[in-house]
DNA sequence: CTTCGATGTATCGCGGCGATATAATCACCG
DNA sequence: CGGTGATTATATCGCCGCGATACATCGAAG
């Protein structure tokens, strides 16, 4: 996930970290935050696996100011691991944590593949719509209500979700046959 | 988080494993799926900490049947730490994660802390609303089609989200002066 | 009679987070 | 000129929760 994400933005042009970090706050937004305490670890994960390389604090003459900065390049190899993810439509793309980072990437994605992931998720949330239907309707009144209201929200937002997918999955279609 | 949420199931009646998860995946449907790889530790932790005990297989006579249950009920340090859990309203209440199990215990949190928590969601909620707002009119129509389909769909479900909240914290104010 | 789905407990590795430390630079205010 | 706080920047640590996996029993359907 982070792994993707990292080589999706390191993809476009080498980067030290805090410079990663902001792209990705900016690319996301509401989804995931990803903190330092995981863009340290994975960008030694990615060197080690060899996907990446460090280049020299960055010696671009003039501006001489603060040194320390580590700059990283993605390495052929890293950009054959970024194509094989975004070729990826499997299950584990379209869950909660993943599907955003994917969606930030869709330009670069496959149109096949773009489609798979849009349908794979809306078949994702109108499954937790149904669980979330089927909860309301059972306990009918009984329940906390509380736990009403959160499961009414949650209803809700599901629906609004699916409504969404099939305005991007109807704009994919349209798209295919221009 | 989790450990909140085990001992307020507890907090009604013993029950094992197996059954927590059940009751936890009905509470909170769409919120945290709380799997079984976080139960198990997670009651041990409990076990360790004296915050429950393990009863005895359950002998509850006749219904003889399957074996090797284990049934977990709290202890008076347990009541209290859940107590504890219950009154704070601190800011790792309304993040995203913990904000959907704290509200399924309402009814059992104290008025003044529902209110502080209920307030301190919005808050949080218009702060991310404030930036996806931002983040949309800054760049205006220069950046990737999906990513701001992505911004779109955060700041509809945020402003959503602000204002269901309003709605709950003025039934809240309601109910406190009837 | 066996096979499948639900019940039930449990472990393992790992991905990501929050807290924390450290330090240099910059902009502002007095 | 000096202090103070925000921003830039890298890094580690312990903990939490997840997904995968294993294993065993039971009831029901075929």
């Amino acid at each position: 996930m982070f792994e993707f994400a990292l080589l999706g933005l390191l993809h476009e042009a080498p980067m030290h970290g805090y410079e990663l970090r902001k792209r990705l706050h900016d690319l996301l937004g509401a989804f995931r935050a990803f903190s330092y305490g995981s863009l340290y670890p994975t960008l030694r994960r990615l060197q080690r696996a060899g996907l990446i390389v460090e280049e020299g604090p960055e010696e671009s003459a003039l501006s001489w100011g603060r040194r320390a900065r580590k700059v990283y390049r993605l390495t052929p190899e890293g950009k054959e691991r970024f194509a094989d993810l975004l070729s990826d439509a499997g299950p584990q793309t379209w869950d909660d944590d993943s599907f955003g980072v994917h969606l930030a990437f869709f330009s670069r994605t496959p149109a096949d593949v773009r489609m798979r992931i849009l349908e794979g998720r809306r078949r994702w949330v109108e499954e937790r719509r149904e669980g979330l239907r089927e909860r309301l309707a059972k306990t009918g009144e009984q329940i906390d209500r509380y736990t009403r209201e959160l499961h009414r929200q949650g209803l809700e937002s599901t629906e609004r979700e699916v409504r969404w997918l099939n305005e991007l999955i109807a704009h994919e279609k349209s798209e295919q046959d221009e």
